[in-house]
DNA sequence: GATCCATGTCAACCGTTGTTGACTAGGGCG
DNA sequence: CGCCCTAGTCAACAACGGTTGACATGGATC
């Protein structure tokens, strides 16, 4: 059950929780993930996974910084960047691989995991990922956010069927197809306005 | 802090369970809200609540059957239907109202919610939507289920701020753009082969 | 050797939750 | 009146969760 002991078990103890917990939350909602959980997929006790993190929200909050790296696919032109996230919803995730969106959607819907999870994406991603965009850049960003968060939702956790075929690559096409419209769609009216001033 | 007390004692007391289960669960999510709360909104025993609906988790199922009504949304042609939706997302919840697509995206990370959630889901809006798309129609319907979810979670729940402004309508414009762009676009190769034979 | 600190364990607390069984009030009915 | 059924209450259970404080261990330091 234990992968590679070895290396495990030199890892320093606070490391081999964290990843623990990036499991545990990846494959599980936040609520339903115990620290019981995580200490025994740890290999300690519970009050020491405790000790070390503070509160189950602060070793939440590690656990998703150590985990999601957006930064990693928003490198490059706007256009790839598109690519980049649509192949990122099919990082297929075994029972050993962490898919880092999965940490992100499993517990969007718990209030102490939503505050992290909403200081983490406003500045994370939609920060970033808005400098490449066009006006107005942030919502642009929001609503492709909105986007990949519903997808991965749908597929991910609740198993929608016809988002769980990759074959042929129709879903991925659709997916860049659909993030493309969304950062380079005009919002302003149809007739091409001054393109002066825009609040954003 | 009754609303027309009156009107209210007149409804059959599983009725005022039900109602009051719709809006505990638009507001806060499937684990958040506990059956003590519910009966307390509704004005009688825990005990009872449970009765009445056998469990926590056919209680939701009722709750979301009777508040939830995409049909109402899928009417017309697909341009409407696209419109209906996007508008739907502004429905504003005050304290008294309930926004039905709340319910739904508010306890998609519980397990016993995601049970009925996916069922719901799956047959009474993505089924319906596809009939009145192109193919491959589950395909589309699907992601535009997924992004009316990733919407209303990113901004009813987390309450990421640029997706809070409805102001101007750029947002309206923006999600209205990316619904009809997934019900259009084409998913085979970009050179126009021919239309004929997809299969979905 | 004695002291100190980090690392970790053990047992328990306290609140909450869905659930259950025993009980009560009241109305229809024979 | 006596019976029964529905509607509803009350108290409690059993499990689980995050959290806490007291204690063990082992190496480094003086």
């Amino acid at each position: 059950m234990r992968r590679t002991p070895a290396i495990k078990q030199a890892l320093p103890t606070r490391d081999r929780i964290l990843e623990a917990a990036s499991r545990c939350f990846s494959k599980h909602s936040y609520d339903a993930t115990g620290l019981r959980d995580i200490a025994a997929d740890a290999g300690v006790d519970v009050a020491y996974v405790h000790r070390c993190f503070g509160s189950k929200e602060r070793l939440f909050a590690q656990a998703l910084a150590a985990t999601a790296r957006p930064d990693r696919l928003l490198t490059g032109s706007s256009d790839s960047v598109a690519q980049a996230l649509a192949k990122q919803l099919f990082a297929h995730d075994t029972d050993e691989d962490i898919n880092p969106l999965d940490i992100i959607v499993r517990s969007l819907t718990n209030p102490d995991a939503a505050r992290v999870l909403r200081e983490f994406i406003v500045q994370d991603f939609i920060g970033p990922l808005a400098t490449k965009l066009e006006q107005p850049a942030l919502l642009r960003a929001a609503v492709i956010a909105a986007f990949l968060a519903g997808i991965g939702i749908l597929r991910n956790v609740l198993s929608i069927k016809p988002l769980l075929e990759t074959e042929g690559g129709q879903l991925e096409k659709l997916i860049l197809g659909t993030i493309t419209t969304t950062m380079h769609a005009t919002t302003t009216s149809e007739r091409g306005k001054a393109p002066g001033k825009r609040r954003q």
